[in-house]
DNA sequence: GCCGTTTTCGGCCCGACTGTTTTCAGTCG
């Protein structure tokens, strides 16, 4: 509607029914026309619409509005910076609706020479359009797995396969994917082309498929996929090959042998038989990357990877206080069902205006409501926190006093996001040395596939969390998985504990920790350095000592 | 297109930042 020059308030009003629909917390499905006219947000035009698309999947304006809009220009309005208005000039002026000859216009000068732009939005611009086209093709790991579970499950049904596994990235849990593999080893490859050239959300690439493989689109998510064909008797030969990243598989284990002579061998049985004949214990896919693995299989000192059944716990959550969707209530008795102990609560602080974020006295009724309600489910524990947004110059948001009032803070950058290194790291340096900072909110601020995140010198924040004590999340939301793998290791060298965050604003985001345990366990973590994967006395008891301290140095 | 009256029209969430302007539009969280 932006781009086709719709009204701007009646732009307005559908944003507005698009916010309040997503914290609608019921089935829109089972509504009927009146009903739907009572939710915030929606009247008789929308509720029709809604209604519409239940019935048959779409409805006219978003048809009409699909049908002029080139894919090109919905891939440019997803460029970081840039929203509708830049974009639609663009495509008007210049004539431009796709990445390729956006970015070459950038590269031309042409840009800059627009009304409203200039230099330094051009070189945003450049920049912006590079990073996206570098990521095309790739998925997040969320639907990545998904997709090849799906995909496994078809394949198992066909007549004369034998063997089917995940493999390469999506088996090594990487947070981004392109393409999606897996091994099969089948009887009649023409059975399995057949799958694919049949089904319509898939695009055949027959110029890349061959004997050895078969390449195609996805076309929903446009992801890359790739089936890879081998032999029953090679399969798990295969399977390590395509698992492992080349500096696994070519790294040299003793003079002159690596696991790839090993396998020219012969077949082996089980991969736990590879890692046998090679002298080594096993080795979990996840960690098979080449870079701290081997030493520690050299050493036999694999650390036992933190699964989801060690988490007890959920921290940095959200409630119907701030921008989630479930109330508070819902969100303990979610919690509780799941099989935890204790929830943690963290709204957004009162600067996060745009999410709905707590002022004073809103804090002192939710901790009422906690209190009541810890009553209610006990021996379950709802501990009081915050999200506090970490202000320009690194200081928390509220008062010392108000900061006393919680068990636990977690304190994050929402914004502004564009920063240099080292304004960043300041401010991080900032919100680390305050004593109420308990945990350190998604570090870099980055979005997979969509937003880079402000740069920081990680190491120095890692070391700064060790120095003062201050557990660093992995939030676990598959867009976020930040603090990125790489550094968790870093961290745990530190010493420094990690929390397995969801960040959930709504009961089933709980579920997006498996998503940080998953890129944990790359990291080697383990249990007993994940900080919710305390027990509700343990962790009640470091909420305690953590306060105690913070006030002594005040 | 929606909402709430000053009740069938008039106004529409916020605050900060950036880069472009030369007083503000666009974008973001």
């Amino acid at each position: 509607m932006e781009l086709h020059g719709e009204n701007d308030f009646k732009i307005k009003s559908y944003q507005s029914a698009v916010n309040s629909l997503e914290r609608f917390n019921q089935s829109l499905a089972v509504l009927d026309i009146n009903e739907l006219q009572e939710i915030e947000g929606v009247g008789k035009s929308l509720a029709q619409s809604i209604y519409q698309i239940n019935e048959q999947g779409s409805f006219e304006l978003f048809d009409d509005l699909s049908a002029k809009t080139p894919d090109g220009i919905l891939e440019m309005m997803q460029l970081s910076g840039f929203g509708p208005k830049k974009i639609k000039l663009i495509w008007e002026k210049l004539n431009i609706d796709n990445l390729e000859d956006l970015l070459t216009a950038c590269k031309e000068n042409k840009i800059a020479a627009l009304k409203g732009f200039g230099d330094k939005t051009q070189v945003k611009l450049q920049e912006a359009v590079e990073f996206k086209l570098s990521w095309r093709g790739y998925i997040h790991f969320r639907e990545a797995e998904k997709l090849a579970e799906k995909l496994i499950l078809d394949l198992k049904s066909i007549d004369g396969v034998n063997e089917v596994s995940i493999t390469s990235d999506v088996r090594r849990k990487m947070e981004v994917i392109k393409p999606v593999e897996i091994l099969v080893a089948a009887e009649n490859k023409a059975k399995i082309i057949q799958y694919v050239a049949k089904n319509d959300a898939f695009d055949l690439d027959k110029k890349n498929s061959g004997p050895l493989s078969l390449k195609f689109t996805f076309k929903p998510l446009k992801a890359e996929v790739n089936i890879i064909f081998t032999s029953k008797d090679q399969f798990i030969n295969e399977l390590f090959k395509t698992t492992a990243h080349p500096n696994h598989l070519n790294a040299e284990l003793e003079k002159g042998k690596s696991f790839n002579n090993l396998l020219k061998e012969g077949n082996f049985k089980s991969e736990a038989e590879i890692y046998e004949a090679a002298g080594f214990p096993y080795i979990e896919p996840e960690l098979r990357e080449g870079l701290w693995d081997l030493n520690w299989a050299k050493e036999n000192a694999i650390p036992k990877l933190i699964e989801m059944d060690d988490l007890k716990g959920i921290l940095h959550n959200h409630s119907t206080y701030s921008d989630g969707k479930n109330s508070l209530e819902e969100m303990a008795r979610y919690c509780k069902d799941l099989g935890y102990e204790y929830l943690g609560i963290s709204d957004h602080s009162k600067t996060a205006s745009y999410a709905n974020g707590l002022q004073e006295f809103r804090i002192k009724k939710q901790h009422e409501e906690i209190d009541a309600l810890n009553e209610k489910l006990a021996p379950f524990k709802i501990f009081k926190g915050i999200e506090s947004d970490i202000l320009n110059d690194g200081s928390l948001d509220y008062s010392n006093e108000v900061m006393e009032s919680f068990d636990f803070v977690v304190s994050s950058i929402h914004s502004p996001l564009n920063m240099d290194e080292k304004t960043a790291t300041n401010r991080l340096l900032n919100a680390i040395a305050n004593p109420f900072t308990t945990i350190l909110g998604h570090p870099t601020g980055r979005l997979l596939l969509q937003r880079k995140g402000y740069p920081i010198n990680h190491k120095a924040v890692i070391d700064a969390c060790a120095e003062y004590g201050v557990i660093i999340e992995i939030n676990a939301h598959p867009w976020r998985l930040d603090l990125d793998w790489r550094y968790v290791r870093y961290a745990l060298d530190k010493g420094v504990l990690i929390s397995i965050n969801p960040d959930a604003h709504e009961t089933n985001g709980y579920h997006d920790m498996y998503y940080g345990v998953c890129v944990g366990r790359k990291a080697g973590l383990t249990a007993h350095e994940t900080f919710n994967s305390k027990s509700l006395e343990e962790i009640s008891r470091y909420f305690n000592d953590r306060k105690k301290s913070a006030l002594s140095k005040l």
